[in-house]
DNA sequence: TATACGAGACGATACGTCTCGTGTTACCGT
DNA sequence: ACGGTAACACGAGACGTATCGTCTCGTATA
C-alpha cells in the first residue's frame, strides 16, 4: 500500500453525480470539466487525476447507474414474444419520461468518443444477460427459438431501432414496441 | 434581387469539402470552424454568415454526397430476402473501407447535436425510397410481404443494428449482413 | 451603391498543466 | 504501543493556449 491519503470516495461520488446533472442540463457538447468541478465543489486536478478523458466520467456514472434507472429483469413466462414485447414496452415508457430522450442522445454523443460509454450504454439498454439478450439466449436453450437465431444481431436490431428513433427525435411508443417485437419474433414461435 | 455580389459558390463548395476532409481527419469533436476556414482559404465570417450552427455544415455536406458515397439502388429481383441481403452486404463493404467506420461515428456525433444531420444520415443509409425502405414498401405492394409489416420500424432495425456495431467499434461483415437479413425476413416469404 | 468577400483583432470561455498550502494516513523507529 | 514523518490527495486557482462568435477593416463584384 502506498502512503498518504487515498482517493476520496465523497469527491468521486460528487463528481459522478454532478456530471450526470450537468449532462442532463447542458447536453454532451455543453458539459465542461470546470463546470463539473465547480458544481461538485472539487478542484479540477481531482478530476484530471482520475479521469484523463472527460467521457470516462460519463462511462463510470453510467456503469454505476447514476444516469439511467435499471430496467426490470426481463420476465421469463415461457413466451418469448410476450416477454420481449413487455421489455420493449418498458423501454418505451423509459423514453416517455420528459428529458430522458435528450439524456440518451447526450449519452450517444459521449459514446461516439468513448468505446466504454458505448459498451455501458448497450449493456444498460439490453445487452446485459438480465435483459433481452439473456432472454433470447434462454429461449434458444429451451427450444423456444431455433438454435441458429443470431442473438447478438437480434439484440442489436432491437436496441438500434430504439436508438435511431431517439436520434431522429421521434417518439417511440408502446405501439411501436409491440410492432417491433412482433416483426422480429412474430412468425417464429 | 438585391444588389451587390451574391453568395460565392466556390467558397461554399470549398467549405463543405474542407469540412468533410477535416471531419475524417480529426473527428467531430476535433472539427473547428477556424480549421475549416483556414483549410478552405476562407474568412470565418463567410462560414458564420451562412451556417450559424457548425453541425449545419455537416448536414449540407452529407446531403450533397460530399461525405459518403451513394449506395447502389436496391435491386428488385422479386425476392425481398435476396435484395435486402444484397443491400446489407453492400453496407458491410462500405464499412469495410478503412476509416469509414470512424467517419460514420463522427457523423453520429454530429447527428446527436443536429436533427438534420440525423435525417440526412438515415436517408443516405437506407431510409431513402431508392434504398431498403423503398424496397420493403414495394414488396408489400406486390404482395411479397403482408401489408401489416411496419416498414419504417423494420428499416430502423436494420440501420440501427449496423450503427450499433459502428458505435461499439466492432466490424459488420458480410456474414452478419446475411444473418441479419435472414432473421428479419427469412420466415416471412 | 449595396453587399459578400478574405483577413484578422477582440474579449470570453474552456482546455490541461502547474503550483500553492492544508490535511490525511501508512510506515517506521523508538 | 505510539508518536513522528514522509508521501500523497485534496480544494483553489493562476497560467498559457486554443477556439469560440462578433466585429471591423479594405477590396472586389454585381
Amino acid at each position: 500500500m502506498t502512503r498518504g491519503p487515498h482517493r476520496s470516495e465523497s469527491s468521486r461520488r460528487a463528481i459522478l453525480e454532478s456530471a450526470g446533472a450537468l449532462l442532463l442540463q447542458h447536453g454532451w457538447s455543453g458539459l465542461t470539466v470546470e463546470g463539473i468541478a465547480a458544481h461538485a465543489g472539487v478542484g479540477k486536478q481531482a478530476i484530471y487525476r482520475w479521469w484523463p478523458v472527460k467521457s470516462g466520467i460519463i462511462a463510470d456514472a453510467l456503469a454505476e447507474g447514476a444516469l439511467l434507472p435499471s430496467l426490470h429483469e426481463t420476465p421469463d413466462s415461457g413466451d418469448v414474444l410476450a416477454d420481449v414485447t413487455a421489455w420493449l414496452v418498458e423501454v418505451a415508457q423509459l423514453l416517455g419520461v420528459p428529458g430522458r430522450s435528450d439524456l440518451i442522445r447526450s449519452l450517444l454523443g459521449a459514446a461516439v468518443e468513448n468505446e466504454q460509454v458505448a459498451a455501458a450504454l448497450g449493456e444498460r439498454l439490453g445487452a446485459a444477460p438480465s435483459a433481452v439478450a439473456g432472454r433470447l439466449s434462454r429461449a434458444i436453450e429451451s427450444g423456444e427459438l431455433p438454435p441458429d437465431v443470431p442473438v447478438q444481431l437480434m439484440t442489436e436490431a432491437l436496441i438500434g431501432a430504439v436508438l435511431l428513433r431517439v436520434l431522429s427525435r421521434e417518439p417511440f411508443e408502446a405501439g411501436d414496441a409491440r410492432d417491433l417485437a412482433a416483426v422480429m419474433l412474430g412468425q417464429r414461435r
